[in-house]
RNA sequence: GCCUCCGUAGCUCAGUUGGAUAGAGCAGGGAACUUCUAAUUCCAAGGUCGCAGGUUCAAUUCCUGCCGGAGGCGCCA
């Protein structure tokens, strides 16, 4: 790579005047064209260490490397307060093009910095009585988005889903259903929606409402994430853990570490200890477990199973960060390998006006309904397209009827794009040669670079999402790329009057580049690659 | 009161270990189709990066305080 070749001239060019190089060579690619293709800040770092002028610093490195010119450089100057800019021959880009090319899509940008580590994705765990909702699809999508960008980097990804398929929430939803089958309002309390009659007509008469009620929704979850691509490795029962009897051998454990008290009756977490703001019951005064509790064992299961642990949690949920670290600290795990993400609300509209997600009668906007109103490839995207961190607010109306100016369509058209310009390339009689038979080099427009530049920048780019769980990144970046290969399209032809066949086949090579590093984007936010439209 | 997140263009949002003149989309203004999909492209316009301090050669970015918005703080889950 490009960058390692620089890095490593920068260093010696320092080493050269006694200036000992910082550990990692800062790089990156400056805002402005007129600045170059590459640039280093690395002058401005260790200039105070030095003892030396910035602008001097960076004046002596360009004196050296110019004298010592690494591959691919044409010229290197000094600019602003001391940064090192690089101007390279465009042969870099025409190396890009070869490297992403025979890589193809399960290399290129595909990294190691994982190492195979074993990693667990825990998300959405709705309780296992109703349809999954809207607000579940925006911790649902970005979850799926964050195990598959761990996955290209290199680790061993679980995805697993937590199911509370016991306790007072499960028995109620017995009941209505029960209630609801002889004809009965539901029990006080109990669940309104419109979906526990349906269920209810569905139930057979000699059915268990519990087991029966389990299954169905169970069944329903699976049904609409398989809409949107997710699959879980591992549903993970509650129950199973009273069966096993893992929840009083946790509650035993806390006990004898004395992380535990018995207070007033009840059986208490020392989670003031460990940093919360007060301790956390866990066996009610009457014997009845706190969701705490089984809470606490699931992890320590997890512990057992895994290294590293990440869950991605509604907003609504932040409370239960401090006293879970707490509890797996009080454990013995570090509390810095169970990482917890907090995806913040999501408000729904129609024509401006708010969308209730669940009204008095217990009937909500469903995933379903988000998936049957704009498809699932819409709903991916729509939901990946901002950072979980800032409260979004999705227009129905938008995102359905203005289907044209959808970015998803935006980048998705690019895909089809591309296949047009090869299918029509193909029929003009150009179907493409062997890489090593063409020469990239006649790539020379400014589109041509400009498209073979965004493409060198999509391993950093993963790297950065998958450090930073943003999926968002990928979204932001494929639009990017689409939006630098319209313009390709838009001034180059691929075959036309004034191509040579040379170029032609050059160009077929870029589109095969530019449809790589669109197939990396499809499958990390798990969106389709259509090939019209 | 405490905790989490947010505050950047008219609107929705990016902004990569702090970097050069803060970027996109949409809306609004002006252009471009005899050839591969105009669901496109190009040009112009649009900013007190909430406010005030601090650290630094350099702050939208880090720290402190304040203002504003959202959410959470139960022997509910």
């Amino acid at each position: 790579m490009v960058t390692e070749i620089l890095k490593k001239a920068l260093s010696e060019a320092l080493s050269s005047m006694g200036v000992e190089p910082p550990v990692d060579i800062h790089l990156e690619r400056p805002a402005r064209r007129e600045h170059g293709d590459w640039s280093s800040s690395v002058a401005l770092a260790t200039a105070k260490n030095a003892g030396k002028n910035p602008r001097e610093l960076g004046t002596a490195l360009v004196e050296y490397l110019d004298a010592n010119r690494p591959e691919y450089v044409l010229g290197v100057a000094v600019a602003g307060p001391g940064f090192v800019n690089f101007t390279l021959d465009d042969s870099w880009l025409h190396h890009v093009l070869a490297e992403v090319a025979s890589a193809g899509v399960d290399k290129f940008a595909r990294l190691d910095t994982g190492g195979g580590q074993a990693i667990n994705v825990e998300f959405i765990s709705a309780n296992p009585n109703k349809p999954l909702h809207a607000g579940h699809a925006r911790g649902a999508c970005y979850g799926d988005s964050v195990a598959r960008l761990l996955d290209r980097v290199g680790y061993e990804v679980t995805r697993e889903f937590y199911l509370n398929d016991r306790g007072v929430q499960m028995n109620l939803f017995a009941e209505s259903l029960a209630a609801r089958k002889r004809g009965e309002e539901p029990p006080e309390g109990g669940y309104q929606g419109a979906y526990i009659t349906e269920w209810a007509a569905e139930m057979p008469d000699d059915a268990d409402p519990l087991e029966w009620g389990y299954a169905r929704a169970l069944a329903s979850h699976k049904e609409t994430l398989s809409r949107v691509g997710i699959e879980f490795d591992v549903w993970f029962s509650e129950r199973s853990m009273v069966a096993s009897g893992v929840i009083d051998e946790t509650l035993a454990e806390l006990a004898e570490k004395e992380v535990s008290f018995v207070d007033d009756g009840a059986t208490w977490l020392r989670s003031t200890d460990y940093g919360d703001d007060k301790d956390r019951v866990l066996v009610k005064s009457d014997g009845e477990l706190t969701y705490l509790a089984p809470d606490i064992a699931y992890h320590r299961d997890k512990f057992s199973r895994f290294p590293k642990l990440i869950n991605i949690f509604g907003a609504d949920h932040h409370g239960y960060v401090v006293r879970m670290k707490a509890a797996m600290q009080a454990l013995g795990h570090d509390p810095e390998d169970l990482e917890i993400r907090i995806t913040q609300l999501v408000d729904l509209e129609r024509g401006g006006e708010t969308v209730r997600m669940s009204g008095r009668a217990g009937d909500f906007v469903s995933f379903d309904d988000i998936i049957d109103e704009v498809g699932p490839d819409v709903t991916r995207l729509m939901y990946l397209m901002q950072s979980v961190d800032t409260r979004q607010t999705i227009d129905l109306d938008a995102v359905s009827n203005q289907a044209a100016d959808n970015p998803v369509f935006y980048v998705q058209y690019a895909n089809a794009r591309i296949h047009s310009a090869i299918r029509n390339a193909a029929e003009k009689g150009h179907p493409r040669k062997p890489l090593a038979d063409v020469d990239l080099s006649v790539l020379v427009h400014e589109r041509e670079l400009e498209l073979l530049r965004a493409i060198s920048t999509l391993p950093e780019t993963v790297e950065h999402a998958a450090n930073e769980r943003s999926p968002h990144t990928i979204a932001g970046w494929s639009r990017d790329l689409a939006a630098a290969f319209h313009g390709f399209y838009h001034d180059c032809y691929v075959v036309g009057d004034d191509v040579s066949a040379e170029l032609t086949q050059a160009r077929l090579w870029l589109l095969e580049a530019t449809l790589i590093a669109l197939a990396v984007c499809f499958d990390l936010l798990g969106v389709s690659a259509p090939e019209s439209m």
